[in-house]
DNA sequence: AGGCGTAATTAACCCGGGTTAAGTGCGATG
DNA sequence: CATCGCACTTAACCCGGGTTAATTACGCCT
């Protein structure tokens, strides 16, 4: 089965805070299994601004899918927010995994639908959703199992500035500590 | 191999203009090949307003990853804009027959990698890009395999309203039909 | 030909988010 | 303890897109 091909061709990465796994542009091959802490995925844009594309949590698996088919550059990055230790495989190894046993494809093909699954529902959300009912999403399905994200990294994940989420966050009455004068 | 599989156990289906594959809200679970046409895959909100998720064109396959993976509904629906042929397989035969057929398996996984790819694209889209810049890699990219998509559904499609949109192709000096008095 | 319905455009106005800058609180560091 | 830096908030202003409504153009139907 697949997890033993993992076990054995799969090595474990412990990232320290702040850490990258893989930097936008890189020629990251691997996919990544997040066993224990929190990452974000990000793009970094030509002038510095980063928008997060996903939030991850143990359980989840990520890979850049254009660096990994198209023989391509990732085009995004990867960084921990927490300490964290994920397993890397190389795409490589999974795919003959699944070329020569057929529970292991049964399995990748459960990986990537499971990935589609969770690409499709974000772009729902950031197609249909306006940042404020993005926000409101966002506390009840992700902030739970990432409770130690700056107010920066919720507003890249938003898809907007500090700012803009600091006046969501006012209209809730969710702020009000520092009394700016 | 997988062909011969979608040829007998699949079945072609035509769509005149306008003509639902299937609404927002179904339990279908059917995976659908393009063959020929251009069809629109979108969502419709409480407000009747829609948002066009994917332009379907030939060689794509499209299919709700909700609805097929957990038991649920489609979260949206598909229409066709141009007279269209498209095979209906259902999803289960894939599945089984990815679970039968190495090869099968293989192309599935093609098919979830691409869809995948695909998603982690338009995710970036709407995610770093403008509403304009939008709609310059769209006339780039999607316009010419499309070429009779109206304004409203363009629009749609970048996530804005057609009035947005007219200004957009004002300011590159693309429109300047009508002479609004 | 005349009339209707719809798509596309434009205008006027509003609102939400971006931008910039300033102020506040807090933790790390010396 | 004092200071520095950074995250967060707020304010002021601008701009782009939403909303509504009016106008034009065009296809379709009778």
């Amino acid at each position: 089965m697949l997890d033993a091909i993992i076990s054995e061709h799969g090595r474990d990465l412990t990232c320290a805070v702040g850490e990258n796994l893989f930097v936008q542009g890189d020629r990251s091959d691997f996919v990544y299994f997040v066993k224990a802490g929190l990452l974000k995925a990000s793009y970094l844009g030509a002038d510095g601004r980063e928008q997060i594309k996903t939030i991850l949590t143990p359980g989840m698996a990520i890979g850049s899918m254009t660096a990994l088919t198209s023989d391509g550059r990732c085009s995004f990055g990867v960084q921990a927010v927490e300490e964290s230790i994920v397993r890397a495989v190389p795409y490589s190894m999974l795919r003959s995994a699944a070329a020569e046993d057929l529970s292991s494809a049964q399995e990748v093909i459960e990986i990537l639908a499971d990935l589609a699954r969770r690409k499709e529902r974000r772009e729902y959300e950031l197609l249909c959703l306006s940042a404020e009912e993005r926000y409101l999403l966002y506390l009840k399905e992700v902030a739970p199992r990432a409770p130690s994200l700056s107010q920066m990294d919720i507003a890249a994940y938003l898809g907007i500035t500090p700012p803009a989420l600091s006046r969501i966050r006012r209209r809730h009455g969710m702020t009000q500590q520092p009394k700016h004068e």
